[in-house]
DNA sequence: GCTTTAATTCTGGAAAAGAGATTTTCATTG
DNA sequence: CAATGAAAATCTCTTTTCCAGAATTAAAGC
């Protein structure tokens, strides 16, 4: 039993799906099934009851997933404990809007509760701004969408500002484009009957996957808001589409079904200066990635 | 960070010595020190510190040893319950003398605390007795120490007993000559200057090997006991030597350093009939693998 | 009934682990 | 103080395990 199926096994778990795990954990499916089966035999036990392509957690699992919450926080809490200098002072950290709200609850709840002499200051912004700061040390680290590939070359500073950059994937976002209600199913951009795409600010990279997506076939214009709640008031409305990560559509109840359309998977990055290290930042770096497949719901340890 | 450098971790932490927490986990020095130092890379701070050929736990090194025993007595934990069927009833286990009093009482402690609806059935004999009380189902298993290969070519009934049974090294005992106090020390059975051999009853392993040791040369005689006491209190009187493990040694805090011969690594091997597994026989077996690096002192859980 | 989507199985290549030999280091001893 | 012995570290080679991608199977939706 290694901790690293613990993980997996939290990430289907929390996703009741091998595939959307695997994206979370960054492995590939076949490999989830694997060491799903490798820890279900290592224990003896079927921890999941495969009905269709359904993967529900048996009576054994559930049971299961409380320790597996309990060992994972317990190895955190292990190697934050010998951490051979206490992490005190500021750290700066940029983020995405859209990250703010749908990943980072969970692990600066735990990273204040581990670390309280660390005052930790959060700024909200676009991931072009973001990553200039964290060049010219205004932050410390940001969390910042990877553009795609063609629109890494078309801007070039950019890519050449995140070459200079360390980086790592923490997160993987679906982004999508919601409908307002009613609005018939949409294949490509052509299909939309809609006046306007409802994104944040023109730095904002999502909404520039998006707008690169619209412009392929027609020329919408693009209105800018300051929050998502604002964005899903707009489509609300009728005739506007809205740009946003399922991740952040999810925490938000929506009354009925929304239709969307998926724009593809877009990488949520943790970017740093390749040079310092402040112990602050290697506590918040590690309690990062022991919480990315992990379930919001923490774990009472 | 996997459980199986925790494990290694222990046991070195317990030893304080790569060497021996080799043995003791069944692997090979060199392997030993790469996991420790791949253990500490990780964690990114020194478990230990090697002054001169002692490893000694540093600070961090002791604040991670509690951490590692909860981790352990945690996934341990986790393993016992997603158990199907917990288990109980009666468990018939046959155990050598001596580990029954060196081995036993961690993982039986902490058995009885798991499971207090299984009635453990201890039986104590000499390892050939054993194995074929659990082949006529006497027993539901049996801690017995292997015989070296030249003695199982002498002995070709136990030898086709043992292969009959599923066999797996649990403990590795280093098994010693225990001489009397100013006795010179020895390079070979030819410079005993004792009259006898003190050991336990004929069928035991031990004491085979021991005779078979000291017939290359000499031919002494050997007086039965009825305990390990007994021997040591027999080697005392000064015209025997005694037969034992260091870790039954080890229990008897003695006077005086006494002069010893090392006749050995001899394992204790747990051996079970192929077919049946009854719930509480695998229980066991758990708590006997989880166990069986460590360190007598249980974490507090 | 066909298409789509998700899980599993299979397979080849890459990475990691383990064993054994060698070297280094330190304590002990003559 | 040099020689010896024991223990840890290093190095190298073999074996095992792990992982990605392709092929396969199975179920759900249209």
């Amino acid at each position: 039993m290694d901790l690293s199926s613990i993980e997996i096994f939290l990430a289907v778990a929390s996703d009741r799906s091998v595939t959307k795990a695997a994206k979370a954990v960054g492995r590939v499916p076949s490999n989830v099934t694997t060491r799903i089966q490798q820890l279900e035999e290592d224990l003896g036990a079927c921890l999941f009851s495969r009905d269709g392509k359904k993967m529900t957690l048996t009576r054994e699992g559930e049971t299961f997933l409380a320790y597996a919450n309990r060992l994972m926080a317990l190895a955190l809490e292990a190697r934050q404990a010998v951490r051979p200098l206490a992490p005190s002072g500021t750290l700066r950290v940029g983020t995405m809007e859209s990250t703010a709200a749908s990943r980072l609850p969970a692990p600066l709840t735990q990273f204040n509760q581990m670390w309280p002499d660390v005052s930790l200051h959060l700024t909200m912004g676009a991931s072009r701004d973001l990553a200039r700061d964290v060049l010219a040390d205004v932050l410390d680290c940001a969390l910042i969408a990877r553009p795609p590939k063609t629109m890494r070359e078309e801007d070039l500073d950019f890519d050449a500002e995140l070459k200079a950059l360390e980086m790592e994937t923490v997160f993987v976002e679906d982004l999508l484009i919601v409908l307002p209600s009613g609005h018939p199913a949409i294949k490509s951009a052509a299909d939309l009957r809609v006046g306007s795409l409802a994104a944040l600010e023109p730095g904002c990279t999502y909404r520039r996957i998006a707008e690169n997506w619209a412009r392929t076939s027609s020329s919408l214009p693009t209105t800018e808001h300051g929050s998502y709640h604002a964005i899903l008031a707009s489509v609300a409305t009728g005739n506007t589409a809205g740009v946003m990560p399922r991740s952040v559509l999810d925490l938000m109840h929506w009354p009925t079904a929304v239709q969307t359309h998926q724009l593809g998977p877009v990488e949520t990055l943790l970017v740093y200066r390749k040079d310092d290290c402040p112990s602050a930042f290697s506590a918040f770096h590690e309690v990062l990635g022991a919480t990315k497949g992990r379930d919001v719901r923490l774990a009472a340890n």
